[in-house]
DNA sequence: AGCACGCCGACT
DNA sequence: GTCGGCGTGCTC
């Protein structure tokens, strides 16, 4: 009997077995889907992870239903992949599951469903099952979702079976048929004619005059293009470029000297490829190019250190060529907010078609079409993505590339999988016996600690391209200024004098405020009241613009007391503040400037996002306020002023990364000021301008940076000397959840040790109406992480057993940022 | 994560 | 006496 151990999408740990019918028996192959009932009702599509014989009879084991794939849409190393973060990571392989695939390819919702024609009824059906048919009959074939909202079903899937079964219905079960690939038709020669069989042709439609011409272009196009026999062209295109009228080519076509065929076009067209002509490497370049190879014959993973504008991309490209030429596929991952126009368009000019792009900001469907390609198309060689771009399966993977390998969004926060894409890239490529190159400015300290013992290989690009100088950064003392009683709002009075400089030239400013909505807080100027969330232990931020107080954290919408509800009396202040505020502020005092604001609110879709960055980009717009999204992945090159409106907020964070953080993160600013042959400005207001690592700013001191946040490291017992694991846990009940932390806390103490802290209550302790309890094991770098995962589930298990803790939800972020 | 099973309060 | 509340436990 032959069994398959499946991976369903759900958050189980482990692999559920079914039994595979005899007519399915030559179809299933690992890694490809199947659907499976699981439980009393639901259906899914479960991956296969394993395949076997057993003659030890099992009972209670379900079968198969239906197998969709010929070919695996999983790849054996993608499944080993997915081991490895599971085990890493501490979650299931069905976590990881949901989060890998495009949910175009989970297809609960979209199978597509055929009646059959010939079927005759020999058993009622029961009502739902009519429902279904109904619909079924009225139309074409129909998608399970689509067949769930014609009938207000909310679960289609077991009725669709069971008409399946009755044999009133089917399934298509070949994916490529359920894929709708985009097609169009497309037109070429009937056959290969020889050179009299054409001279022939052309002489019978002498009399045809329109239909001749049409032929004779069609052949010189096919000449163009290389004169290949099997030379075709999109009728549409072909219509366009010739103004021949759609009823000549089909007269041809009805004449059979052309036929016309459906081919299937790809839904992104980015042209031909244009290896040759992107720029050569500057000697500097060069040197550090030639190092990434020199580096790679031993090690693993290289990091290139290359300061702002150094011209890392030029390198990533010219490696990236190199392994198209080998055959190789190229990962190359970008931070969600560095992923913009500016980036894709110069992979675009290079790579054309052999560039796939995969991001949150595609939809559905677009996903799939990509995961699609990567399986079947040899020629797609290259994938510019974000985090979850990892998931993709790249068969005959050559190099992976991380830039801005320090951001933290490389770590995903919620929910499971909480992997941090940057080091699963590296386990990635050493699946796939290959390399990773790390690229940043400001490396992150853990990955500077490894270049620097010698884990990873370093390479350091210093020069910045000839015309540009870093920027001049003048820290702005608040502190001072206030005292003078000089700061009547955020904007300090040499802040507002440059930018009016700035703009008078012509040039733009960029403001920079971590911040967005109007105003983080509200007080009452009376009483000190603040309007909190009502699920959230936070206080609720003021959006003017939509005239609602929202919650952080929840996102949850308030509207505006005109009084304070406590004492009643209407002195309600506005406190701090965010982007909006001072986009609106910044209108006030320099009324001729073109104020734009890029943050989460104004970028909601990917249009909003892009106009943003083409007005600004075209000079309509001179002042550009944001969060840190104005930080990454963009240039524009008559930015001459800079402000860092609160440097303070971002180094006060209680976190032992905040330093390192505020330290990247206003070096990324400051690197958007400066112009060709023009030394930008950046004016950074902070209350303490001694503070080292303002300094460590101003004078582009990553070396000292690094040295001072090592040692605080190593001191403190944090990474890279020591591996966190953060134990999370929430429930509706605060003392519940208290008690749970404390009592696993303690017998994580009886192995653990001073290894254990806390349990702590999280600065934002209550989270949709959910209590937090975080305690942290800080774990020697040595100790086997799957001993200590193992021993740690051991006492979860221990704890858990208690029955006043079933309510209770616990996870774990393994290296938690 | 769902979903069923099961054991106690307020309603016909 | 039943309807339904959501607490626990299982899903191959
Ligand atoms: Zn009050
Ligand atoms: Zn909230």
């Amino acid at each position: 009997m032959l069994y398959v151990d499946v991976i369903v999408p759900l958050p189980l740990s482990g692999v559920f077995t079914y039994k595979i019918p005899d007519l399915l028996a030559d179809r299933v192959i690992v890694g490809s889907r199947v659907i499976v009932q699981f439980g009393k009702k639901k259906f899914y599509t479960a991956i296969i992870h394993r395949i076997y014989d057993s003659d030890e009879p099992k009972t209670g084991i379900k079968e198969i239903i239906s197998v969709l794939d010929d070919y695996p849409i999983v790849l054996p190393e993608q499944l080993q992949f997915w081991e490895w973060i599971s085990s890493y990571y501490m979650c299931t392989l069905g976590e990881i599951y949901k989060a890998a695939l495009p949910s175009a390819l989970k297809l609960e919702s979209e199978t597509l469903v055929f009646l059959d024609a010939s079927f005759e009824a020999k058993e009622p059906f029961t009502a739902n099952e009519t429902k279904v048919f109904d619909v079924l009959s009225d139309s074409k074939p129909l998608r399970i979702s689509e067949i769930e909202k014609l009938t207000g079903i909310s679960n289609a899937i077991p009725y669709v079976k069971s008409l399946a079964d009755k044999g009133a219905a089917y399934l298509n079960e070949n994916i490529q048929n359920k894929y709708t690939a985009k097609t169009e038709a497309s037109i070429r020669l009937a056959k290969n004619y020889s050179e009299s069989e054409l001279n022939e042709i052309l002489n019978n439609l002498k009399r045809a005059k329109k239909q001749e011409q049409a032929l004779i272009l069609f052949l010189e196009l096919k000449k163009e293009e290389g004169d290949h026999p099997e030379f075709f062209i999109q009728k549409k295109l072909f219509l366009g470029q010739t103004g021949i009228s759609s009823s000549v080519v089909d007269a041809l076509i009805e004449r059979g000297v052309l036929v016309s065929f459906q081919n299937e076009i790809g839904r992104f067209d980015y042209g031909d490829s244009d290896l040759l002509s992107s720029k050569i490497l500057n000697p500097f370049q060069e040197k550090a190019y030639n190092e990434i190879y020199d580096n790679f014959k031993e090690k693993q993973v290289v990091l290139l250190h290359g300061v702002t504008s150094s011209g890392k991309t030029e390198i990533y490209i010219q490696l990236i060529k190199d392994a198209i030429e080998r055959g190789e596929r190229v990962l190359y991952l970008l931070p969600e907010i560095a992923l913009t126009t500016q980036i894709t368009e110069r992979l675009k000019s290079v790579f054309g078609n052999k560039l796939l792009v995969y991001h949150s900001r595609f939809n559905d469907n677009e996903r799939a079409e990509t995961w699609q390609s990567l399986l079947q198309k040899e020629e797609c060689q290259v994938v510019l993505g974000a985090r979850s771009a990892v998931f993709l399966p790249l068969r005959n993977l050559g190099l992976v590339i991380v830039d801005e390998e320090h951001e933290a969004s490389y770590k995903q926060q919620d929910p499971a999988p909480r992997y941090n894409a940057r080091n699963a890239a590296i386990v990635l490529a050493g699946i796939h016996q290959t390399k990773t190159l790390l690229g940043t400015a400001t490396p992150a300290i853990e990955t500077y600690y490894n270049a620097l013992s010698g884990r990873y290989g370093l390479v350091t690009l210093s020069k910045r391209h000839s015309e540009i100088e870093l920027p001049e950064i003048v820290p702005v003392n608040t502190k001072d200024l206030r005292k003078r009683k000089q700061m009547k709002s955020i904007l300090s009075p040499p802040l507002v004098e440059e930018m009016r400089n700035a703009l008078g030239r012509d040039e733009q400013v960029i403001l920079f405020q971590n911040r967005r909505g109007f105003a983080p807080l509200i007080e009452c100027k009376t009483c000190s009241w603040t309007p909190k969330c009502l699920h959230c232990d936070v206080s609720l931020t003021f959006h003017k613009g939509q005239r609602v107080m929202v919650c952080h954290y929840c996102g949850a919408v308030y509207s505006i007391p005109t009084e304070c509800p406590e004492c009643k009396t209407p002195t309600l202040e506005m406190q701090g503040y965010g982007t909006e505020r001072i986009e609106e502020l910044v209108q006030e005092t320099i009324p001729e400037a073109n104020v734009v604001r890029m943050d989460f609110d104004t970028t909601r879709s990917k249009r909003s996002f892009e106009r943003i960055i083409a007005d600004f980009e075209a000079n309509k717009t001179n002042v550009l306020v944001g969060t840190q999204m104005v930080s990454k992945g963009l240039d524009f090159d008559n930015v001459s002023v800079v402000g860092i409106l609160n440097a303070d907020s971002m180094l006060n964070y209680p976190d032992f990364r905040a330093h390192e953080r505020a330290f990247q993160l206003m070096m990324q600013v400051s690197g958007r000021a400066g112009r060709r042959h023009k030394r930008g400005l950046v004016l950074l207001q902070t209350a303490h301008p001694g503070h080292p690592i303002i300094s460590y700013i101003r004078n582009n001191d990553y070396a000292s940076f690094y040295e001072t946040q090592i040692n605080e490291r190593q001191l403190f017992r944090y990474p890279p000397f020591y591996r966190l694991i953060e134990i999370v846990i929430r429930g509706r009940e605060e003392h519940v959840v208290d008690g749970l932390a404390v009592e696993f806390a303690q017998v994580l103490r009886q192995s653990f040790q001073e290894r254990v802290l806390g349990p702590v209550k999280p600065g934002i302790s209550r989270v949709q109406s959910l209590y937090i309890r975080k305690i942290v094991l800080k774990i020697e770098n040595q100790a086997s992480p799957q001993k200590i995962r193992e021993l740690i589930e051991f006492y979860q298990k221990q704890v858990m057993q208690n029955p006043n803790y079933k309510s209770v939800l616990l996870h774990y972020d393994v290296d938690p940022m």
